[in-house]
DNA sequence: TGTATTATTTTAACGATGTTAATTATATTT
DNA sequence: AAATATAATTAACATCGTTAAAATAATACA
């Protein structure tokens, strides 16, 4: 009984293409049931003979649509030469993934996801999505000693969070006001969170590139 | 005729606290014409005699809900020696607040607004609430040099955008797992950006100002 | 005070939404 | 070809925001 299966995925397929364009074209605020069903060429409730329900219809997308981020990155900077510089040009590629599909953006970090099946793969998906899209940035910067490894992990956590905040900030409070100082603002973030992450230590690291021990002094004050 | 007008006011109040209340306990997925009539003790039409749609009597909380999240801030900090310490537990108490009620922070930033009255001074609500929350301590580790005047608004941007990207992660991803975690994250984040934004100006500007200084070494390695 | 007018509140209704049950159409098997 | 299993569609329900019509309450005037 092959062709059982062949046959359904086919039909799954084409509910999750309707979805995918809905979702790309107009954003989750219009995506439902019925239009999708529509794009597929179905009735509404044909979609519950292959779907839990719509929530796991949708975030099904969500893998498709890293990959599709992961490629849109890695293509924007394939020419250029690896190093800070292009780790820097990926971040920003990665945002202006979201910026194109705001919808995407919504679907990865805002709608709550409620009990699809795979909902922890999705989630790891998604919280790693920047750091894997810059994977070979941070290895090639790693290796060559360009920064200090032992920084490079709150540094991430800073460019997620970082580019997460302006995100959410543009695309749902209109702030900034136009998409010139959105990219000015995300650069001068990237700048300083890159640059000047334990740039103590970052020098020093540069000094004596790799295979010692790395010390990094912090300076606080308790009063 | 100013007795219609009080009166017109009460009736706004009522719905205005029916929503409030609803928002806080129950969040922005259950609230809805219905519930907040009913519980003001009035059918659900009425609501239309007084505010223009849901969206306009939902953004009118803001106001309050920024007094009340600044008041807690306060609170939370009074007891505390003004300085660096404080001006990160206020950021901390900044954040707490939403985990407290995680409706009210998607009403302040992901619920789209559409068209209030009021719309821009809302949204310059939200975006500097966070400043303004902080306001005091800003203005004293400033007039005091405990941070470089220079950098200041770089470290409000980054603090900003920082805790709003870990709420949204921690809120609607459950990144981190546990709300220890979160505050752990929030405590490195806010230390990083507070005290290595431009770490060689801070340095400089904390040995020659401050009584005590701590000094903590982290030694890592990396290979 | 009793009626006419105005203001206020409620009920009915519309178009969408997600979802399920009943019904029809299609394919498979005997 | 008839009986059965599978797939797809229509009907229906409860919810949502919103508007129009109906009912109630308050006020003004005689």
């Amino acid at each position: 009984m092959k062709n059982k299966e062949i046959q359904e995925q086919r039909m799954r397929g084409y509910f999750l293409d309707a979805a995918r364009e809905l979702l790309k074209a107009e954003g989750l605020r219009s995506i439902s049931v019925r239009s999708i069903a529509e794009r597929a060429g179905y009735s509404y409730a044909t979609l519950y003979s292959y779907f839990k329900d719509l929530n796991e219809l949708i975030f099904l997308c969500v893998q498709d649509f890293y990959e599709e981020c992961k490629s849109q990155v890695l293509q924007s900077v394939q020419r250029k030469e690896k190093g800070i510089r292009r780790l820097k040009a990926s971040v920003r590629a990665y945002a202006d993934f979201f910026i194109q599909y705001p919808g995407i953006f919504e679907l990865f970090f805002i709608e709550k996801i409620g009990n699809a099946t795979n909902k922890k793969q999705v989630l790891a998906l998604i919280r790693h999505s920047l750091d894997n899209v810059c994977e070979e940035d941070w290895h090639y910067c790693m290796s060559q000693g360009l920064l200090p490894a032992d920084s490079i992990g709150l540094m991430k956590s800073q460019l997620r969070h970082t580019v997460l905040g302006l995100l959410l900030l543009y695309l749902h409070r209109d702030v900034p006001a136009s998409y010139a100082d959105f990219v000015s603002q995300l650069n001068i973030a990237v700048n300083a969170i890159v640059d000047d992450t334990f740039s103590g230590a970052a020098t020093a690291t540069k000094q004596t590139t790799v295979n010692n021990a790395l010390i990094s002094v912090r300076i606080g004050n308790n009063k």
